[in-house]
DNA sequence: TTGCATATTTGAACTCATTACAAATTTATA
DNA sequence: TATAAATTTGTAATGAGTTCAAATATGCAA
């Protein structure tokens, strides 16, 4: 809560209720949400915001480097609010994102064949862990 | 082009007029197009062409898995058309996307953390050489 | 060839995530 | 307190992608 505070002094942003609700919903749920998500939970502790704050805040934390977002569906965008970067395994059943750890000394590389590599995003797409239990089940 | 046939019938397409003339464009475009891109270059050559057909012919290809769909941008679908896998390089500026040979073993990989892949998805974003130059210039 | 079933294509209407924008409200500063 | 600047809000617009039913083309049996 202070410690959320501080992370928006750090990058220059004034901790409103509003922009502080936001990142504390993204810091309790690092479930990647989507816009929809997060305005549809934000909304219930405070519920005069609107829509616009919550996409206007997003862009706000990520040209401030402090949200990530993620293009792995295709139809909606979602949000990570990430301390060390990392990267994601997608699954296409159940639509969870997973954090994944992958460690490769490609992607310590600031240039790759002399372009400047600002970010890098590695997601891998299949079927979950638990999904492919349910399916075992239900096979039995 | 007898090529292209064969890539379709292989997959059991039939290679019918729209079909085939949308597959051209994309093995002689390898610039990872938007569906309205390829739509504004078939059109020329197939003049009766909607963009629903665009569409559908690549939901077609992608289930059939002779193309991929990329999620990069953010703001719509680019298509590729790739006989291998490999990754890309987004680049901020100039919106091109350029193919990267990334080797690492983790890619080999069928199951990540009990995760089944399917697909793996790895894309860097930044400035690309090109515009790297170009800015350059501009400072001097 | 003709008739009929099936596959493909088309255009218009629709959906829905995201953006634009201007008015309203809040906050900071003098 | 007055005024300017920053933030929030609601509504309207945008635009990529989808839905769907009608139109057209294709395949095939009689
Ligand atoms: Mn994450
Ligand atoms: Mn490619
Ligand atoms: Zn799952
Ligand atoms: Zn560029």
């Amino acid at each position: 809560m202070q410690n959320l505070k501080k992370i928006l002094e750090n990058v220059e942003i004034k901790p409103t209720y509003e922009w502080l609700s936001i990142l504390q919903y993204l810091d309790k749920n690092h479930n990647h949400p989507t816009a929809a998500m997060i305005f549809d939970e934000v909304v219930k502790k405070v519920p005069t915001i609107s829509k616009t704050t919550v996409y206007n805040s997003l862009k706000l934390f990520m040209k401030k480097g402090i949200v990530t977002p993620l293009y792995i569906t295709g139809s909606e965008v979602r949000y990570d609010f990430a301390q060390k970067p990392h990267h994601h395994f997608f699954c296409e059943e159940c639509g969870k994102i997973y954090d994944l750890e992958v460690e490769c000394p490609i992607f310590k590389q600031k240039y790759f064949h002399g372009h400047l590599i600002r970010q890098q995003h590695v997601y891998f797409r299949g079927i979950c862990k638990d999904c492919l239990k349910k399916e075992n089940k239900a096979h039995h």
